[in-house]
DNA sequence: CTGAAAGCGCTAACAC
DNA sequence: GTGTTAGCGCTTTCAG
């Protein structure tokens, strides 16, 4: 790889001294239009880039942006994927007859990707590039303080990191906490109507629907999400008169087949509620699997509904009625904000809260 | 923010020096216990997190990883999304009814998600984090050169970035290009089997169905894969003696309208084939889409496939038949390969090709 | 408009 | 085991 070439270099060979390569960088216009052009042939023939660490540390801000996440994968499909040198050479194709009914692929990973694609477009915008990182079982501790050390700002999924890390390291960078529980603290916060979404779709159920015998399958007890959703949903029946059990009787882990158990109970019991509402849409597409092998025919029979809005309830049969979150505008909020807070460090700590959408389909609404 | 604790504020506290401090971080084991006790305890209560960039500068190696996309999102939607701090500190959700048919949100960045998703994990599992960057319009050119000085190595997707601009990067770091047609030059590739994905699919269809009369929808011209998966198109029709254009009839765009468009435009000739193939899944769905509205019937009437394995295919009446590519290893594979080359710098270019999945379902094959 | 010089916070020999 | 001491490659006053 030969040397690389520095400043030094440029400014030799350009004839200038360094400070002067440095403004053609940080202030092109400071610098006399002969003395920038002659710079930047130097930079061009020398194949000059500017070491980013470098700059970092002399200027005290690097441009990088952090973007933290919980690590759900199964762990197991993390083995090791090796291509021999010889057989990948040769490129090859298998045939595979694709039964249907197989199971779905891709978890809830839908979530981070949008999420992760709003924040890099925002990070983009405002001239940041984005790191991101995965907390994976115990390597997640040192990975964010590694991740705290190399960027300007950092936003965390809720329930990614202990409280006392976050808080740890936002006394040296702004950390902004993204979904989750509100909170009175001093990290700034974004999140969606969680609660407020829950209660918009059952209330339509209840009173445009005239529907009043409700089942809920919550999520996983752990996620920072399941708990409000709970909340939309009581407080909906509470407002209809209607009594509400003190904790949801059935439960999932967020997956379609934690919802085909949920439903499969559901149907095991003597009776069969007209609509049951799942805290996601996993679980909502694994109770509707229930019911079509049990001959119970959605919505007429069973309405189900769903919450986020993920694009297997689109292309499903029926259609699922659901609670969108704008994942993607949440990625971009929570940079937003982060953004901000770089710029006015002694402002006090934002909550952002963002807006919901109760998508009505098949799932609920006959055709 | 207060002061930011650096090494020698906890050398100080902890009184050792500050080499004792790094020492701590990089081999733990050559301190003496009760030594490191009390550095980690000064660590703990100055919530010292070490600096990225003075590490990088000092040791040379950032351990970061740069992945690198074109940026093929609508530019439109790039406006801002304001917030109101009061209208967002409020919790909403409003209702909206979904009439089917709405047009398909996210084109083809599943692709993206899926590798970016690999390319992660194989980073976090040799101790990288990953810089992600997105090359859009003019900025693209900055964006890579400013992600080539912060990384030890860059990953970029074949067509982001023009070729003398990689060969210059690759002077500083190690550069795998990621997809696009093989080469024979410095960098290492790694990509998929398009052509003999493509190959194997016709073949099947041809020898295993008995269909010779084949239309083709191709893609843009400026992607990498385009060219591939037309030549293998192409030869598998020469293999099986039928004569083939010189190049494809009808070109989409990559999008579900592009294939609509096709769609049309076929069914609006006075010779209708047996089969048309697309060059990707987005575009086969859209020609589905013109078929059934013109009442004709898949695959009894019109055989239709696709290519790349997105879950839309999965999910979509009748299911389609397409060529997988396996991009969440694609993602995998290049991290690999660069983690590789860090370690080998002298060796000589590799080229790794990943073999693809053709996936047959009832888009091609009757019930 | 340009140059000189002082760091930025850490790692890595090299001594002790 | 632990301390000393050079830098690493830039940015940023401060002069001129």
């Amino acid at each position: 790889m030969g040397k690389i070439p520095t400043v030094y270099d440029v400014a030799t060979r350009a004839g200038v001294s360094i400070a002067t390569v440095s403004r053609v960088f940080s202030r092109p216009e400071s610098v006399k239009e002969e003395t920038r052009r002659r710079v930047l042939e130097s930079v061009d023939a020398l194949g000059y880039v500017p070491s980013g660490a470098a700059r970092g540390l002399a200027a005290r801000r690097t441009g990088v942006l952090g973007l933290f996440f919980p690590g759900l994968d199964a762990m197991d499909d993390i083995a090791d994927i090796p291509f021999d040198d010889g057989d990948a050479l040769t490129g090859s194709a298998t045939i595979v007859r694709d039964v249907a009914g197989a199971v779905d692929t891709r978890p809830l990973n839908l979530y981070f990707d949008e999420v992760l694609r709003g924040s890099e477009l925002e990070a983009w915008r405002s001239g940041f590039v984005l790191l991101v990182g995965v907390g994976r079982g115990d390597t997640a501790h040192d990975t964010v303080r590694d991740m705290a050390g190399r960027v300007d700002g950092l936003v965390v999924l809720a329930g990614s990191a202990s409280e006392d890390e976050l808080l740890q390291l936002a006394r040296r960078i702004p950390v902004v906490v993204m979904a989750g529980p509100s909170r009175g603290d001093e990290l700034d916060h974004v999140s969606v109507s969680n609660a407020e979404g829950m209660n918009a779709l059952v209330t339509h159920l209840i009173v445009d629907l005239g529907v009043n015998d409700i089942a809920y399958v919550a999520g996983s007890t752990d996620s920072p999400d399941d708990e409000e959703r709970w909340r939309g949903f009581r407080s909906a029946l509470h407002a209809a008169g209607i009594e509400a059990p003190a904790g949801p009787a059935l439960r999932g882990d967020f997956t379609r087949e934690g919802g085909r158990r949920a439903g499969r109970e559901l149907l095991s019991r003597e009776h069969l509620p007209r609509a049951v509402v799942c805290a996601n849409d996993q679980m909502a597409l694994g109770v509707i699997d229930t019911a079509r092998i049990a001959g119970l025919e959605v919505p007429t029979q069973l309405i189900v509904t769903g919450f986020d809005g993920i694009d297997a309830g689109r292309l499903s049969t029926p259609r699922l009625t659901t609670v969108r979150q704008p994942m993607e505008r949440l990625g971009r909020a929570a940079v937003q904000v982060l953004v901000r807070r770089l710029s006015e460090p002694e402002r006090s700590a934002m909550s952002v809260r963002l807006p919901v959408e109760v998508i009505l389909r098949e799932s609920s609404e006959p055709a």
